[in-house]
DNA sequence: CGCGCCCTTGAGAGTAGTCAAGCTTTGTGG
DNA sequence: CCACAAAGCTTGACTACTCTCAAGGGCGCG
C-alpha cells in the first residue's frame, strides 16, 4: 500500500479526471482510501447484481464493461483504457453494479468503497463536480450511441465503432493507427449490436480491401479515411428525411 | 415574479428530485436565481447546439426532448413529466444542449443558468449529489435502452416503451392506464427507433386486439399484462443465447 | 370548404439474422 | 515438443423482419 500509494499520488493521481484540480491535502486524502487490485487476464473485476459497488480507476491494462439481459443478450456497454473511471454509476443509485467487469488482460486497477467516494466528495466538491462531467459525458455518448442504433446500418455503426476506438486508444505505428485492446470479433459485434457473422463479414471485407487487418486480436487500421467514410456514407440511407 | 416564487417554494421545490433535501435558506437560494416561462403547444424551449444551457424543471405540461444527426435521422430521447428535469447534460459539459425540445402541450417550466446552478452546487453541495444521482439513473436508462435497441425486435421495443411511458404518467382511469403525453405514431417510432409505418401497424393491431386504444392522441391501455408479455416475449428470440 | 396533418394499408425489396459446417489459432497436458 | 482440445473466425445458403415507397382516408382548423 506504501508503495502503491506514492505510484498513485506522483504519477497518475493529478492525471485521472475524477480527481484533477486537487489541492496536495485533498490527494493525500484520496490516496488514503484507495485499495489496489491486479486482476489476470479473462478474471471477473465484479458482477452485474453484485451490491456495495466500488468506483474504479483502471491504471493499466483493459476492462470489458458488458451488461446482459434477462434474454441473455448481451452488449459492451464500453470498454476501458487506462486512466479512465468504470464502475462508477452503480454509487449514485442502488449501489449495485448494472454491469459485468472482466479483465481483457492481466490488469491493474485502484477503487474506493461508495461510501469512501461520498465522504471525498463531500470534503473536496470538485470531486463531485469532476464526476457530473463524466457522466454527463457518458451520457452524452450513449445518447449518441443509441441514435447510432436506431438509425444506422450495421455497416455504419461497425465504422463508427472503430472510429471510437481510435480516438479512445490508437497509437500510431509504422504499419497504420492500432487499436490497444485486443478485440474479438464477437467484441466488436456486441459493441454494435451486430451479430458475430455479420462483423466477422464486414471486417474481412475491410481487411481484403486492405483498409485495416488485425494481428493478434488487435486492429490496425491503414486507412482511417475509408472508415470515417463508410461511417458516414450517405448511400443506403434509412430513416429520416436525408439531407437538405 | 413573487407569485411565481410563493408558487415555487410552498409547493413543488421541496418536491422536486433535484433540489429535494435542501434547508430553506437553500431553497430561498434556488428561488431566487429562478427564471420561470410559459410555452405553447409546440413551441420551442430551445435547440440542439444553443449555447448557454440552462437547467429546466418542468412544472407543467410536456416536452419532447428529440435528437437530430447530420444525416437528418431523428430520435426522441425522452419525454418529460412536471416535476422532471431536462436540459441539464449541457451544463456539464460545453454548455451547449445536445437536443432540442419542444412543448407538447402548453407548458410552465423554471430555469436557471449554468452559472447560477454551479453556485448552488457549490454552496450547497446537496444539489450536487441530486444531479449526480439523476444523471446517474438517466445513464442507466440509456443503457438499457442500448441494451433493447441492440437485442430486440420492433414489436417489443413498443411494448417496452409503452411500459416505461404508462410507469413515468400511466393515470388510471375506467378505460383503462392513460398515458398522459400527446403522442402520435411518428413520436413512438422516434422513441422505439423505428418508422412511422411499423409503428402504426403494431399498435393498429393491438387496437384491433383491444389491448390499447388511441384517443386524441392519448394511448389508453387496457390490458397492460398483454402489452409487457410482448415486450418479454421470448418467440422468435433474437441473437444471445436464449435461457438456460 | 379545403388544406394540412396524421394515420392506415399493401406490395416489394434489402439488410441482416440464423443455422450449419469447416478452418485456423491458441493454449494445455502428456 | 507434439497432439489434441477449445476458442475464435470465415463462409455459404436460407429466412425473415422491417424498411421503403405509394396511395388513399379521416379529422380538425382556419
Amino acid at each position: 500500500m506504501m508503495t502503491l500509494g506514492t505510484t498513485l499520488t506522483r504519477r497518475t493521481l493529478a492525471s485521472l479526471e475524477l480527481f484533477r484540480g486537487l489541492l496536495p491535502a485533498a490527494q493525500q486524502d484520496v490516496v488514503a482510501s484507495a485499495r489496489a487490485q491486479r486482476f489476470i487476464r479473462n478474471a471477473r473485476i465484479f458482477n452485474q447484481g453484485d451490491s456495495n459497488a466500488r468506483a474504479h480507476v483502471l491504471l493499466d491494462g483493459s476492462v470489458r464493461i458488458s451488461q446482459s439481459g434477462s434474454d441473455g443478450a448481451q452488449i459492451v456497454m464500453r470498454l476501458i483504457a487506462p486512466g479512465e473511471m468504470f464502475g462508477t454509476v452503480a454509487l449514485f443509485t442502488d449501489h449495485r453494479y448494472p454491469a459485468d467487469a472482466e479483465a481483457m488482460t492481466d490488469t491493474f486497477e485502484v477503487s474506493w468503497s461508495g461510501a469512501d467516494l461520498l465522504k471525498l466528495m463531500q470534503r473536496h466538491p470538485q470531486v463531485a463536480t469532476n464526476a457530473l462531467k463524466i457522466v454527463g459525458k457518458r451520457l452524452q455518448e450513449a445518447q449518441d450511441r443509441m441514435r447510432e442504433l436506431s438509425t444506422q446500418r450495421v455497416e455504419q455503426r461497425v465504422a463508427h465503432a472503430i472510429v471510437r476506438l481510435i480516438r479512445q486508444t490508437g497509437r500510431e505505428t509504422e504499419d497504420g493507427i492500432a487499436i490497444m485492446f485486443p478485440l474479438r470479433r464477437k467484441d466488436i459485434a456486441d459493441i454494435c449490436g451486430t451479430t458475430l457473422y455479420s462483423a466477422s463479414r464486414i471486417l474481412t471485407a475491410w481487411e481484403k480491401a486492405g483498409w485495416l487487418v488485425t494481428r493478434d486480436q488487435r486492429l490496425i487500421v491503414r486507412k482511417p479515411s475509408e472508415i470515417r467514410r463508410i461511417g458516414e456514407d450517405l448511400r443506403g440511407l434509412r430513416r429520416g428525411k436525408g439531407i437538405a
